[in-house]
This record gives structure tokens, sequence and C-alpha cells, in this order.
DNA sequence: TTAGGGTTAG
């Protein structure tokens, strides 16, 4: 047998890299052991890639004129943190004699899952079942997580049913893509059928299956899986607890998250503390989660990631603390480079943030800034243009939206809808309401048809708006007939509003808010035996209206106003501001009538 | 020297 050396001088041409190759190898022992060329070549480029060296890895690979299967999977494995080039030298490969090994078939789809390609993937995985691996349990996990993550979940299901055999990583990839893919209920099931099978479960099931518990409000499923992290010793570790966090947080539990946040004292990231923070967020708990953001910068030292950021906007946006919301956006801006951008979901959030602290302007200096505008993006700046009675700068940027080639949706639609309606722009409410289905292929919903029974009832023409409800078809949401309601109130007379309070009242809706509209309604219509039984029935329930509620911010401090609630300490001057309000409606003949006027404002 | 892993906006 020729020995090594001149083996590899057949193999490889350039001078320069046999005598690295000859180098290194000789430092690794290589060439004292038996080891085939093909051997020696794939190590010598996985040896490469660890420097990282990419580029010399690449060259060496090229510079050889043979490349067997073993050279085209260490290359390839190589790029596994550069899906583009990975995928290139994919196309590459198959364009050539060799057929792909499982560690391709698996980097390749791992690649199209990180690059969103979902065709290719469907072609990737095609030809590896052709090449027998349909049963490998790499290439197959590698493909379920693929399908799952581009949204192709049936597919994903169908690769996982066809698996001969399931180890512990299929069963998780199957249970965390549906978890992943808002399937949070098959998710379930499937560890269901994991256990059954006599897999206990580790630290990764165990994540997936408490996303899966956040996203479909499964608490019980969920304390059971905080008890089992608890009974093993370690208790899970950073990423673990953090998702035990957040689990609670979107089950409504904040005081569970924030005592299973307040032990995990020691081990917190800076991701666990966004996890609170938008957590408390999203539970109403602006003041808290604005709270846990000074905390962590100023008590603990650490800097807070995007998320907590974005959580706190989202704090500062419920209450209308534009100081807060401003002080945050310096913050953004100042950890940002120069001539770098926002991403877009803090861009979002900022841009949300002002739009609902009064400053429409900020909002759109910050949108217009924003170079990568996703659909999401747009919605909240034509939201914000709605929320201050913008209406025809709501329908100017609804149609560059359009003219971008930019997809709008149901939400757009939802924002443009409610713009026109606050500005009392009723014909082109009508007419886009029309065109979304036709031209735009947006389904109708509840909230849209809302907004236009409100658009018609808001302007007078109640009447009409009865007539598209009694028009609509399917089973019609408490949202429509409360606008409807809310219309009859508004406007003169009381015989369709009495009407439609009944039929409203006799379906029992579970909804408590429209009782109070049904009420009213009764109430205008000088029907108090109705008043009464409408009462009495939200009595039985047992149910309790969450009061409205509004905020204001003055010289950086929040004033919020709920019904019946006189404890702000300025209460006498405010209702004195009211009064004048009123009087002055009533000079322009827009002020609800009297008997309304005795049911609302009484109260306040 | 191949596969599964925490938080975020309307």
């Amino acid at each position: 047998m020729r020995n090594p050396k001149s083996l590899l001088s057949s193999c490889i041409r350039d001078p320069k890299t046999l005598s690295t190759l000859h180098a290194l190898l000789t430092v690794s022992g290589t060439l004292s052991s038996p080891s085939s060329i093909a051997d020696s070549l794939s190590r010598l480029i996985f040896s490469y890639a660890r420097l990282p060296d990419l580029p010399s890895a690449l060259l060496l690979f090229d510079s050889s004129p043979h490349k067997p299967i073993s050279a085209w999977s260490a290359i390839i494995v190589s790029h596994s943190r550069h899906p583009h080039h990975l995928l290139r030298l994919y196309h590459r490969m198959i364009s050539g004699p060799t057929t792909p090994d499982s560690p391709i078939f698996s980097v390749a789809l791992k690649a199209c899952a990180a690059s969103s390609d979902l065709d290719l993937g469907r072609s990737i995985w095609a030809r590896a079942v052709d090449s027998g691996y349909k049963g490998d349990a790499f290439v197959g996990s590698s493909a379920v997580k693929m399908f799952a993550e581009l949204g192709a979940v049936e597919d994903a299901r169908r690769v996982f049913e066809g698996m001969r055999r399931r180890d512990l990583v299929s069963w998780t990839s199957m249970v965390s893509g549906l978890a992943r893919a808002g399937f949070a209920v098959n998710a379930v099931e499937i560890f269901r059928r994991m256990r059954s099978d006599g897999y206990e479960g580790d630290g990764v099931v165990m994540l997936a299956l408490l996303r899966a518990c956040a996203a479909i409000g499964d608490l019980r499923l969920g304390r059971s899986v905080h008890g089992r992290l608890l009974r093993r010793s370690a208790g899970g570790g950073t990423e673990i607890e953090t998702s035990v966090v957040d689990m609670y947080v979107k089950n409504g539990e904040a005081r569970l998250a924030v005592r299973v946040f307040e032990a995990m004292r020691g081990r917190r990231s800076a991701v666990t503390w966004g996890a609170l923070i938008a957590g408390l967020a999203q539970n109403g708990l602006a003041a808290d989660a604005l709270g846990r953001l000074v905390e962590m910068q100023r008590i603990h030292g650490l800097c807070p990631d995007s998320t907590a950021l974005v959580g706190a906007l989202s704090a500062c946006s419920q209450t209308g603390s534009l100081e807060s919301g401003k002080s945050v956006h310096g913050f953004m801006t100042r950890r940002l480079g120069l001539g770098l951008e926002l991403e877009p979901i803090s861009a979002t959030a900022l841009v949300d943030m002002y739009g609902k602290c009064g400053s429409p302007g900020s909002a759109e200096a910050v949108f217009h800034r924003t170079g990568t505008k996703d659909p999401i993006l747009w919605n909240v700046m034509i939201s914000a243009y709605g929320a201050h009675g913008l209406g025809r700068e709501a329908l100017s940027l609804f149609l560059e939206m359009r003219d971008t080639g930019v997809a709008p949706d149901g939400v757009t639609f939802s924002s443009l809808l409610s713009a026109l309606s606050h500005a009392g722009m009723v014909e082109e409410g009508l007419a886009w309401f029309e065109r979304m289905v036709g031209e735009f292929g947006v389904h109708q919903d509840e909230r849209h048809r809302a907004c236009v029974v409100d658009l018609l009832a808001r302007s007078g023409r109640v009447e009409e708006a009865k007539r598209l409800v009694e028009s609509m078809e399917g089973e019609l949401g408490t949202v429509v007939w409360a606008a409807l309601l809310a219309g009859c109130l508004n406007s003169k007379g009381s015989e369709t509003g009495l009407a439609v309070a009944r039929r409203v009242f006799e379906a029992r809706p579970d909804d408590v808010g429209i009782y109070a509209l049904v009420s009213n309604a009764f109430a205008k219509a000088g029907r108090w035996e109705l008043v009464a039984e409408a009462r009495k029935a939200v009595k039985d329930s047992g149910r309790r209206k969450v009061p409205g509620y509004s905020a204001v911010e003055v010289d950086g401090a929040v004033h919020g106003f709920v019904m019946e609630d006189k404890s702000h300490p300025q209460f006498g001057m405010v209702k004195q501001v009211l009064g004048r309000l009123y009087q002055q409606m009533r000079r322009l003949d827009c002020a609800p009538e009297e008997e309304f006027e005795v049911l609302d404002f009484g109260k306040f």
C-alpha cells in the first residue's frame, strides 16, 4: 500500500494546500494510522471548520479532484450556521452523481427551515425518501421540525406518522413543532402518546409542553409540568424556569409567575426579566411592568433586551404614559449604532405606544423612519390615525400600503373601517367594507361587521344598520349587537333600540357588558320593568362587568378614570369641565338625550 | 462529524 502522503498528493494538486494538510495530519497523528484518503480529507475539512476557517475548508474541498461522499458531507455539515451557503453547496452536490447521506439531508432540511423555503424543503424531503431515508430518525426529526416551523403541519404529521422508529428527539420535534405552529392541543396529545410509548421526557420536551400550556391556557397541565420540574432536584435551569414564568402569565396567573420569578433569584437572565415584564403588561399590570424594568437595570445592573422594552412599551400604551414611553424610545435609540434602524417589532411597539398616548405625529415619525415595514407596522399606524379621528390620513396610508404591495389582512380592515367610522366617513367605509372581500379576498369577520354597523349607527342611520344586521348570514356575535345597541342609544327615538334590546336579551348572551347596553335601551324606552329584569339576569349570573377605564397623562403623572369612581383629588373640577362640555354639546345639538344623561353621566 | 430548546407588537 502506498503511503498516505503520496495518496494525498494524487488527490490534491495545490502544493500549499497539501503542505497544510500534511502538517495538520501529522500533528493530529492521522498519518501514522491506516485511515483512508477520504477520511483524512473530511477530517481536515472539519478541522478547518472548527477554527473556524470556512474559506480554507472550501479551498481544500474545491482543490480535491475526488469528492467522495464523506467530503461532501463534511463541507456541507460545516456550513450549518450559514444556511444560504449550505443550500448552494447542496445544489452543487445533487447536480453531480453523488447521493446525499443522512447528515446532509438533516442539515439541508434544517437550513430550509432557517431560510423559510418550504418548496425546497419539500423537494429535499422527497429526495430523502427516494434515497431510502424515510425511516431515518435524524432526517425525519429535521423534516418534522422544518415542516411544522414553516406552517405545513399536515406534512409534519405525515413524516412523523411514517417514521418506523421514534426516539426521544423525534417525539420532541413533533411536540415542539405543533406547539410552535399554534396546534397546542395536538402537541399535548402527542406528548400523551409519547408517555404511553414509554418515554418520560426531558427538559426540552418540557419546554415545548410549557409553550403549549401557555397557548391553550391549560393551567392544570402547566402546573403539573411545573410540579414535576420542582420534584426533580434541579428545578430545570434558567430556560425552563423562564418558560414556567411565561406559562403562568399567559394563563393570567401573574402572582404565581412573580412567585416563580422571585424564587429564581441568581438564575435570572435578561430573557427571564423580559418574559415577566411582557407578561405583567399583558395582564394589565402596567405599573408593575414598568417598575420591573427600572428594577432590572438599577438594582440588578442588567441591560433590558428588546423583549423587555417592547413589553414596557405595551404597558405605557395601556396607561397612556407618554413620558415613560419616550424614555424607553430614548433608550432604544441610544443603544442602536449609527445608521442602524429599529427592528420591526420594536418599531411597531413604538408606533402603537405613540398612537395610544396621544402623539400621532411621533408615531408617524417612527413609522417613516422604519425601512422594513411589515403588515403589522402598517396596521398600527392606520390605527393610530384612526384613534385621533384622522380618517383621511388613515385611508391614504391604507392606499399607500396597497400600492407598496403589502397585502392588507383582516386587522388592516378593522383599523381602516374603525378610522373611517370615527371620522364620519360613512360612504368610504361602506365601500371598503364591500371591496375587502371582492378585491382583497379578506374574510369579513365579526369585528368588520361591528365596525360597519357602528359606522352607520353613529351617523344616525340606525334603521339601515339594523337592516344590515338582519341581512347578515351566520351566527352574529355580541360585538355586532353591541355596536347596533350603542348606535340606537346615541340616536333619537327609542323604538328600534327597544326592539333590538329585546332580541339581544332573549338570546341571553354570555358577555355581561352587553346587559348594560340592553338595560340602558330599556330605560330609554321607559320600560323600567325590563330594566329590573335585565339587572336581575346579570346578578343571577354572578358575573361582574369589567368597568370601562380611561387614562390621561399630565406632567408625567397618569390619571385614571373608572365609572363611578370619585376618588380622584380633582374630581370636582373634572365634573365641572365635563358639565361645560356637555353644555357645548347641547348647543351643537349633539348631546345625548335627557334619559340617557340620567343613566350615564349621572353616575360619574 | 447530523435531529428536538426560553421572551416580544396590531
